[in-house]
DNA sequence: ATGCGCATCTTGTCAATGTCAAGATAAGGT
DNA sequence: ACCTTATCTTGACATTGACAAGATGCGCAT
């Protein structure tokens, strides 16, 4: 018996989250439509609404799920500033959907706890390991408005193909040059 | 007789791109239909399309008038690095429907060739000022990119809240220390 | 095992939207 | 005075998000 023809799907959740992830790739988070993910998933036009509520729910699972998963990604580089940087903007490269929807509020509900609290994680992964930049304790929260906007800034020009070098050069040895040149002159 | 009633509005195309940056202004580059446009200017529902033939088109005409006017605010600092940074910002801020649709290519047509022409006007003024602060000619690259990323980032965080600042504070104020903390460790 | 509660998914529907085609209007040159 | 042509309207259609009501069957209590 085929797996997807059940009437009850058993993860539909996760497979129509996929769905969304893939389409976000292919057309930016606001090129596709519900029922569109619907039929990828093989499931009714209405179903998609029943998990998540509306679309914006669908995206606020998104966010979340993003969040966290670029919590995981900077805590694991915590222990070297550079590495944080690195981190920020392979997690954009490597999870793009993710990313093209996290910092677009507009799109999903900020307000809802469960993103609050992953966002805040990742935030604070930031803001202490940002702290070995400060010249001093007073200075620690422009550092990480300072380096916090770098990593961001870079990312975000890249994603949207800003910076002319996009399409020859590797995004990860680009960033590295740019982080080396700062902190190197920061010496 | 009243100008609002005539069949031939006269200059129904700047009235349209005016209320798309209001409705922008209040909801986003997605929160608004081309019919509500339409209602606001007390048109036809099928008038804006005339013009610009679809909601693509109307919004490339919202990011050409946006890099132009963004080269002109850059090229009015365009002698001090500094103040290139802060008219970055300030821009952005000041006319945020214009910046919110900008750095979003797959809202508009980016290969169209005004849009094309006046993206670069404004990126020359950046590669330019940002050689002021590159340690040598084999590292102007690389300062255009981390000086540009800086800014950009600074402003994306802003805009998007994610500084937890936001709401406080200046942001012309906030930009002004960052730039200044980066500017004297480089120097 | 059996019947039932309830989460899961479907079907049907509605107003709103983007886009296109065809028609109405009048401005401006000849 | 006429007529070409840009400007705007009217009408229509497929698609969409959202909601309501119904169908299905999983798993638990008995």
């Amino acid at each position: 018996m085929r797996e997807i023809d059940q009437y009850h799907h058993g993860n539909l959740k996760r497979v129509i989250i996929d769905a969304a992830l893939q389409a976000i790739g292919e057309s930016g988070p606001a090129g596709w439509s519900l029922r569109e993910l619907a039929r990828r998933a093989g499931v009714s036009h209405a179903a998609p609404a029943h998990h998540f509520g509306d679309k914006q729910g669908l995206l606020t699972a998104v966010a979340v799920e993003g969040f966290a998963l670029f919590g995981d990604a900077l805590e694991r580089a915590a222990d070297d500033v550079w590495e944080v940087g690195i981190a920020y903007v392979r997690f954009a490269i490597d999870h793009r959907p993710y990313f093209e929807v996290m910092f677009r509020p507009e799109l999903y509900r900020a307000d809802d706890p469960a993103v609050q609290a992953a966002h805040e994680r990742a935030a604070n992964v930031l803001i202490t390991s940002a702290r070995a930049l400060s010249p001093g304790p007073e200075h620690d929260r422009m550092t990480t408005i300072a380096a916090w906007s770098l990593a961001h800034g870079f990312t975000s020009l890249w994603l949207s193909g800003a910076l002319p070098e996009s399409t020859h050069e590797d995004p990860e040895a680009l960033a590295r040059s740019m982080i080396h040149l700062v902190l190197g002159a920061l010496r």
